[in-house]
RNA sequence: GCGAAAGUGGCGGAAUUGGCAGACGCACCAGACUUAGGAUCUGGCGGGUAAAACCGUGGGGGUUCGAGUCCCCCCUUUCGCACCA
C-alpha cells in the first residue's frame, strides 16, 4: 500500500474521491473484501440461506439513476442480511441478447457481439464503482453459447412435451426491407426505417410455448404470493383474464353456407340466449372471408372495419372507437329455438379473443345494446330483475339488464328459474346435443417466441424434406450463433443470409436439411437465469438441482414495475415447466417481490429529448458513489417516485462529511495512529467494549446512548418491514446531529472514551449497508481488523431506548394549551394530576366544568369541558 | 369507462396503531469563525400577530374528547387495463 499523504488525517475535510479510490483498489485486489462469498450447498452450514436479486439489466451502454436506485436498495439489503449472518447469493448478470444491439449495429456498424460486450464491460465498471458488492463469478450474460445453449436444451424440452408447437400468426412486414419489424420498429403505421412506406400484416409461421396449458395454475399462484404487490398480483389476474361460460353452435342457415359451417360463439350468458337477436363476427373471421368472396360491397366494407380496428390498436384506444358494422345478409340459427337470426360484422369484436364471434343480446348487454339502438334490431327482454319487493320484480328493467341476479323469462323450457340455474341447465343440454359446452377461456395467449433477427439464441430445430420437422439432437448443442453476419442488409431473415448456417444435416436420415432461421424471444432468457446463478458454470445442465433446490425460491426480489406482467408471468411459467421437468422443487421463483419507483427530474421521466437525465457517472465523479447512492435511497421511499434534484444529493455529501469529520476528531488517538504509522504494533487496536450497556453515565452520554439505541431500532425494524429507507437515514441523521450536539460534553471529558468509541463503531455499522466505501474507511479508522462485510449487525436494548422523562402534550378540548414533563412510567393519575396543577390549565378552566379527562398513556391529556 | 395509488410548508418528504402536523434534508434568513467562503459551526424558518388568539394536510359533509389518518360525496394527478363477449 502507498503512504498516505502525511495530511491525511489533520485534513477533515472528507475527500470521497481519495476514500473510494482506496477501497476501490482493495476490492479489486481481493474479492473476499469485496462482496462475502456465499458458502456452497455441499459445505454444509448452520447459517440461513438468503437470496437477493435485483432484476438484471439490458447492456444498453451506460448505467442510468433507475438502475443506481435499483441497485441500491438491493444492496443494503444484501449488507444487511450478510451482517445478520445469512449465507447470501447476490449475484448479477447482463440481458444481453436484443434488437438494440442490431439497431446499434445498423447505426455504427459495430457488431452486434462487440457492441454488447464492450457496454458489459462498461457497466460492470460501473457498477464496481458504485460498490454494489456482487458475488461476480456467477456472472451470467446470456448472450454467450455456454447460457444460450441451455435456452436450447430447454427448447428441447419444451418440443419433447409438445409444449412447443408451430402455427401461423401475424407479423409486421416491411417490404422495402424484406423483412419483419417489431411493433417499436413501426411509427405510425410505417417502417422506421422507410418512413414512406407502410407495414404490411403478413401470416408466418412461427414457434410458440404453451403458457396456456398453465393458465389456471398461474391463476391461482397469485393467491400464494402473499409477499408480492397486490397491483401486480392483480395485472397478472387481469392479463391471464379467466372468463367462464359456454361455447354454442350456430348453424349457418340454408345452403349458402361453405362446407362444415357452424359458427361457434363464447358466452358467459347463455341464459340470456333466448334474447339473440344477431350474431356477430370480428371482422377477420375466416367465415367472413367465404362471405364476401362473391360479394365485392362487403368485402369492402369488411376492409374497412379491419382498417379501423388497426388503427385504433396502434392509437392504444380500441375501446373507444364507435361501434358499427355490416349485415351480411346470411343467418345462422340459434340451437336452442331454431330462430333464424342475421349475422353481422361488427367492429367491436376481437378475432382474438373467445372464437371471434358472438351472439348479440341486446336487451342485456351494454354493447350489443349500443349496437342493436344504432341499426334498429330487435331487443328482446329475456331476464328480469329478482328483488325483495315483488313489484320490482315484476316491473321492466331499464334496458340493458346486466345483472347477473335474475329470473329467465321468454326463454321456452328454461323459463322461471334462475339465470345461474339457466346458465347450468342450458350448457349441460349443449352437450348432451353436441352443440355446445360449459368451458373457460382466457386472455392469455400462447407464447410466440420466434424473432426473425440475428442477436438472439437460433431455434434448435431443423427442416428435412424426408422427415419434416427435426429437433437438433441434444449432444449436439449448442447451435452457434454465426458471427460476421451483415445485419445491414435486408431481404430475409439474417441467418439465412448464411448458407454455412442453414445447410444442415438431417440426423434421422442423414440427408440435406435446413436450419431454422428464426432466433429465441429474449424473455426465454430471463425466465430462467436466476436459476443458473445457483451454478453458473454447470456444462453438463442448466443447474444443479441440488443446488437451485437450496437456494430456491429468490428471497427478495427487485425490480421496476414495468415487468409485472410479461417477465414476471414467463418466469412463473418456466419455473412449473422446470418443476415438471424435475428439475426442482418450488411453484414460484420469488417468495418476495418489491416494485421500486421511478426516477424522475423536474417532475418528468428522465429523457435524452427532454435533456433532464442525469449521469450517474457525473454524480460519482462530483459527490461520491456513497453520496449518489445515499440520495437514492433518502430522497423518497423506495416504492415511490423519486424527484432528482441537485441540491439534495449536497446535502446527503454534506451529511457524509459530517460522520466523517466526527470521526475523525473522535476515533480513539491509539487507533487513529495505527493508521497513520501501520508499522506500530496492531494490539493498540481498541478492544471492542461492553459499555454501550452501562448505566451510570452522565446525562449528555445517557442522551447519546438512548439515541442510539433508539436509532438501531428504527434501522432495524424498517430493513424487517416497509423498506422506508429513507427515514432510516434520516434517523441516522439524528443520530449524528446529537452526537454533534454532545460535542462539549465530550470535550470536557463527560463522555467515557470506551464508550465514545462503542458509539462511532455502531454509527459505522449502521451505515455499513448504505454507505460502503465511507463505512469502510471509518471502520478502519476505529481500528477494526476484522471485515466489515462479516461484522455483526448492531443490536438495542429496548431498556436503554426508552425515554426516562416525557413530555405530556395537554389539550383542552382538544387543543394543545400546555405542556408537562413526568417520568416516564407514570400513573394515569399522577398524569392527570399534575396536568390539572399546571398554570396555564388552572387559568383555561377557571369558571368552567370539567366533562371528562382522557389520558393516553404516554401520548397526552385532553381535558373536556363545558 | 373500469381499477389502483397519490394529493401535507418555497421544494423532496415525516407522522408505522385515531393522539403535539411538518421529523430529516434542500432552499432561504441571521449569527460565529475567517484574508476569503460556493468550507464549517450555531440558531431561525407553515400562514397570521407586537405577542397572543386564530387559521392550516385538494374541496365539502360526518363520526369522535380528539381526524393528515376512519366514513360519505366531489375535484385533481399519476399509473395500469380498456369493446374480454
Amino acid at each position: 500500500m502507498a503512504a498516505p499523504p502525511a495530511d491525511r488525517l489533520t485534513d477533515e475535510r472528507y475527500d470521497p474521491q481519495r476514500v473510494e479510490t482506496k477501497w476501490f483498489e482493495r476490492w479489486q485486489q481481493d474479492a473476499a473484501l469485496y462482496a462475502a462469498d456465499p458458502i456452497s450447498v455441499d459445505a454444509g452450514t448452520t447459517k440461513k440461506k438468503y437470496y437477493v436479486l435485483e432484476m438484471l439489466p439490458y447492456p444498453s451502454g451506460a448505467l442510468h439513476m433507475g438502475h443506481v436506485r435499483n441497485y441500491a436498495i438491493g444492496d443494503a439489503l444484501a449488507r444487511y442480511m450478510w451482517m445478520n449472518g445469512y449465507n447470501v447469493l447476490h449475484p448479477m448478470g447482463w440481458d444481453s441478447f436484443g434488437l438494440p444491439a442490431e439497431n446499434a449495429a445498423i447505426q455504427n456498424k459495430t457488431p452486434p457481439r462487440q457492441w454488447t460486450l464492450v457496454n458489459i464491460a462498461n457497466m460492470k465498471a460501473q457498477m464496481k464503482r458504485l460498490g454494489f458488492a456482487y458475488d461476480w463469478s456467477r456472472e451470467v450474460t446470456t448472450c454467450l453459447p455456454d447460457f444460450y445453449r441451455w435456452n436450447q436444451w430447454f427448447f428441447l424440452k419444451l418440443f419433447e412435451l409438445g409444449l412447443a408447437y408451430r402455427k401461423k400468426s401475424k407479423v409486421n412486414w416491411c417490404p422495402k426491407c424484406a423483412t419483419v419489424l417489431a411493433n417499436e420498429q413501426v411509427v405510425n403505421g410505417c417502417c422506421w426505417r422507410h418512413e414512406d412506406t407502410l407495414v404490411e400484416q403478413r401470416e408466418l409461421e412461427q414457434w410458440f410455448v404453451r403458457t396456456t396449458k398453465y393458465a389456471d395454475e398461474l391463476l391461482r399462484g397469485l393467491d400464494t404470493l402473499q409477499g408480492w404487490p397486490e397491483k401486480v398480483r392483480t395485472m397478472q389476474r387481469n392479463w391471464i383474464g379467466r372468463s367462464e361460460g359456454t361455447l354454442v353452435d350456430f348453424k349457418l342457415d340454408g345452403a349458402a353456407g361453405p362446407a362444415g359451417s357452424t359458427i361457434s360463439v363464447f358466452t358467459t350468458r347463455v341464459d340470456t340466449i333466448f334474447g339473440a337477436t344477431s350474431v356477430q363476427l370480428a371482422p377477420e373471421h375466416p367465415l367472413v372471408a367465404d362471405f364476401t368472396r362473391y360479394n365485392q360491397p362487403l368485402g369492402e366494407a369488411v376492409q374497412g372495419l379491419i382498417a379501423e380496428q388497426r388503427k385504433a390498436k396502434e392509437a392504444g384506444d380500441i375501446g373507444e372507437i364507435e361501434k358499427h358494422g355490416v349485415n351480411t345478409h346470411r343467418y345462422a340459427i340459434n340451437p336452442y329455438s331454431g330462430e333464424k337470426v342475421p349475422i353481422w360484422v361488427a367492429n367491436y369484436i376481437l378475432m382474438d379473443y373467445g372464437t371471434g364471434a358472438i351472439m348479440s343480446v341486446p336487451a342485456h348487454d351494454e354493447r350489443d345494446y349500443e349496437f342493436a339502438k344504432k341499426y334498429k334490431l330487435e331487443i328482446r327482454l329475456v331476464v328480469l330483475p329478482v328483488s325483495n319487493d315483488p313489484e320490482e320484480t315484476m316491473a321492466e328493467p331499464a334496458l340493458p339488464f346486466v345483472a347477473h341476479e335474475g329470473m329467465v323469462i321468454n326463454s321456452g323450457a328454461y323459463s322461471g328459474i334462475s339465470c345461474a340455474d339457466a346458465i347450468k341447465k342450458m350448457s349441460a343440454y349443449a352437450e348432451e346435443k353436441g352443440f355446445g359446452k360449459a368451458t373457460v377461456t382466457y386472455r392469455l395467449k400462447d407464447w410466440g417466441i420466434s424473432r426473425q433477427r440475428y442477436w438472439g439464441t437460433p431455434i434448435p430445430m431443423l427442416y428435412c424434406e424426408k422427415d419434416g420437422i427435426v429437433a437438433v439432437p441434444e449432444k449436439d448443442l449448442p447451435v452457434i450463433l454465426p458471427e460476421n453476419v451483415d445485419i445491414t442488409l435486408t431481404g430475409g431473415s439474417p441467418l439465412g443470409r448464411v448458407p454455412e448456417f442453414v445447410n444442415a444435416t438431417c440426423p434421422k436420415c442423414g440427408g440435406p436439411a435446413r436450419r431454422e432461421t428464426d432466433t429465441m424471444d429474449t424473455f426465454v432468457d430471463s425466465s430462467w437465469y436466476f436459476y443458473r446463478y445457483t451454478d453458473a458454470h454447470n456444462d453438463r445442465a442448466p443447474f444443479d438441482a441440488k443446488t437451485a433446490q437450496y437456494w430456491f425460491p429468490i428471497d427478495q426480489y427487485i425490480g421496476g414495475v414495468e415487468h409485472a406482467i410479461l417477465h414476471l408471468i414467463y418466469s412463473r411459467f418456466w419455473t412449473r415447466f422446470m418443476r415438471d421437468l424435475g428439475m426442482i422443487t418450488n411453484d414460484e421463483p420469488a417468495e418476495r417481490l418489491f416494485t421500486q419507483g421511478m426516477v424522475i427530474k423536474d417532475g418528468a421521466k428522465m429523457s435524452k429529448s427532454l435533456g433532464n437525465v442525469v449521469s450517474p457517472d457525473e454524480m460519482v465523479a462530483r459527490y461520491g458513489a456513497d453520496a449518489a447512492r445515499l440520495y437514492s435511497l433518502f430522497a423518497a421511499p423506495p416504492d415511490r417516485d423519486l424527484d432528482w434534484q441537485d441540491s439534495g444529493i449536497e446535502g446527503i455529501q454534506r451529511f457524509l462529511g459530517r460522520v466523517y469529520r466526527f470521526v475523525v476528531r473522535n476515533a480513539p488517538k491509539r487507533a487513529i495512529e495505527t493508521l497513520l504509522a501501520p508499522s506500530l504494533s496492531p494490539s493498540s487496536a481498541v478492544p471492542p467494549a461492553e459499555t454501550l450497556q452501562a448505566t451510570s453515565l452522565q446525562p449528555a452520554a445517557r442522551a447519546i446512548q438512548r439515541k442510539l439505541h433508539q436509532t438501531i431500532k428504527r434501522v432495524s425494524d424498517d430493513f424487517q418491514g416497509r423498506w422506508h429507507f429513507n427515514t432510516c437515514i434520516s434517523a441516522i441523521m439524528e443520530l449524528v446531529n446529537a452526537l454533534y450536539g454532545a460535542e462539549e460534553a465530550i470535550a470536557q471529558q463527560a463522555v467515557p472514551a470506551a464508550f465514545l468509541a462503542d458509539v462511532q463503531r455502531n454509527l459505522v455499522l449502521l451505515l455499513a449497508p448504505f454507505a460502503p466505501y465511507l463505512a469502510h474507511e471509518l471502520w478502519e479508522m476505529l481500528g477494526e481488523k476484522g471485515s466489515l462485510l462479516k461484522a455483526q449487525w448492531p443490536k438495542y436494548d429496548a431498556a436503554l431506548a426508552k425515554e426516562e422523562e416525557i413530555e405530556i402534550p395537554v389539550q383542552m378540548n382538544g387543543k394543545l394549551r400546555s405542556r408537562i414533563v413526568v417520568p416516564a412510567d407514570s400513573a394515569e393519575e399522577f398524569v392527570i394530576e399534575r396536568a390539572l396543577a399546571d398554570e396555564k390549565v388552572q387559568a383555561a378552566i377557571a369558571g368552567k366544568q370539567i366533562v371528562k379527562k382522557v389520558y393516553v398513556p404516554g401520548r397526552l391529556v385532553n381535558i373536556v369541558l363545558k
